[in-house]
DNA sequence: CTATTAATTTAGATCCATCAAAAGCAGGTA
DNA sequence: TACCTGCTTTTGATGGATCTAAATTAATAG
């Protein structure tokens, strides 16, 4: 029923949230969707009509339950066709958003759930990205930003990789930082420079909008100097 | 480049033309779609100054070479997206029309070839029906509609079932009639009733809804009464 | 040759998603 | 307090696909 508009306003917004928190402005929307703010505020307008938003003038808008579940959805058939994508058709993980933004829009839930099936119920995309499984439960697990959750000399293990850019993708996978990976942040410019160290020793310095996209979970150490304080959300 | 919406024309279209040739009229492809004869009115105009078209008023229009190779690009992917639900996701036959419907629209050229190779390029889909191959030769071969190929007593062999409605799909599967299989005409009513006698022995009666869309190829005999006469189209 | 009929086309309208340009609001600064 | 400045919203318009209702054309039966 929802058009492919409304899935992508969804999507979008639920990505919003889930990083920066309510209210999402018109304008990081339409920065994320590539429309104008106009056109935003017409969307919003009617999704928040349709129940889907909530939505304060000037401020910015949140999504309500229902409109958390059907982004949710969109979310599910987006990661599984990434998975499937990878797997069962050797894409590589840096080619599959384009394709899998395509797709979602226009599979069934039969669909969904025999892909599921077939790649053996998977718990992430090739991003490292959590798959909602078909109740829609567990919203997300994720990982921390980076910058936010290591400390130089800190370690942790990387969650995932934010899927909307390829080239940043492309970088990172150069340079061995892919899920799963272990990297121990060796220092922070004041400009914005992380440089990290991966499991094999080398160092490599990620420019700040890469080091963005990765997110990480700390390995429980002991010997660095770490305060305990962790990024938390609600 | 093409809307969902010139997709769908230009493929109704091309599968009337196949069975019926042309001209096609305004109300086959009104009632292939289901949309108002003046929708189609207006969508054929637009075809036609697009090139894929030619046109002409209260008569019918046809396939232009680039309509036709345009129209081959969506067959090529509906039947491969169709031989891909059936072998790798387990669909039944019956099932995978709608489902490709929708996703023939959206699937890259990437992942239509990679498809392709996955099932080590499939000859025919589900129904039997040919897939085109990458460079779109080899438009068709189709068969001929049992009654126009078979007289009573002759013999042929399935080479493809239409796939447009699932009861009737449903319906011949039941009576064990699918592609590869030895049927034998038994008689035509005149009331358009056909008994046809498979492999196994069996006798089914197929309702001229039914029997129009088995296509055959005329086993090459000996003993039958049949004439010479084949249907022939250019 | 005319009149009826069935199909086709035209005319006019709607809905959705979008944009550009103009107007309005809100927060910070002097 | 009064005023910028930067978002946001409003206004008005466009293109694509669709529909209903009315007008036109082609084919056919007298």
């Amino acid at each position: 029923m929802p058009t492919d508009a409304v899935e992508d306003y969804l999507k979008a917004i639920y990505r919003i949230e889930s990083r920066a928190g309510p209210p999402v402005s018109t304008s990081q929307i339409a920065g994320a969707l590539d429309k104008t703010p106009a056109t935003v505020t017409s969307m919003v307008e009617t999704l928040s009509e349709r129940g889907l938003l909530s939505r304060e003038k000037y401020t910015g808008v949140e999504l309500t339950p229902a409109g958390e579940v059907a982004a949710l959805e969109v979310v599910r058939r987006h990661r599984l066709i990434e998975a499937f994508l990878a797997e069962q058709l050797d894409y590589e993980p840096t080619e599959v958003h384009d394709e899998a933004d395509a797709l979602e829009h226009h599979v069934s839930e039969e669909f969904t759930r025999r892909v599921e099936r077939l790649l053996d119920y998977p718990a992430a995309d090739p991003h490292g990205d959590p798959i909602p499984p078909a109740d829609l439960s567990t919203p997300e697990d994720a990982g921390t930003a980076l910058v936010a959750a290591l400390a130089p000399g800190e370690r942790g293990t990387v969650a995932r990789i934010s899927d909307r850019d390829p080239d940043v993708l492309e970088f990172l996978v150069d340079a061995g930082i892919t899920p799963g990976t272990t990297v121990e942040v060796v220092d922070v410019a004041s400009f914005g420079l992380v440089t990290v160290r991966t499991s094999d020793g080398d160092e490599h310095g990620l420019p700040e909008a890469v080091a963005d996209r990765v997110y990480v979970r700390r390995a429980a150490e002991s010997s660095a100097a770490g305060d305990g304080q962790e990024a938390s959300d609600a």
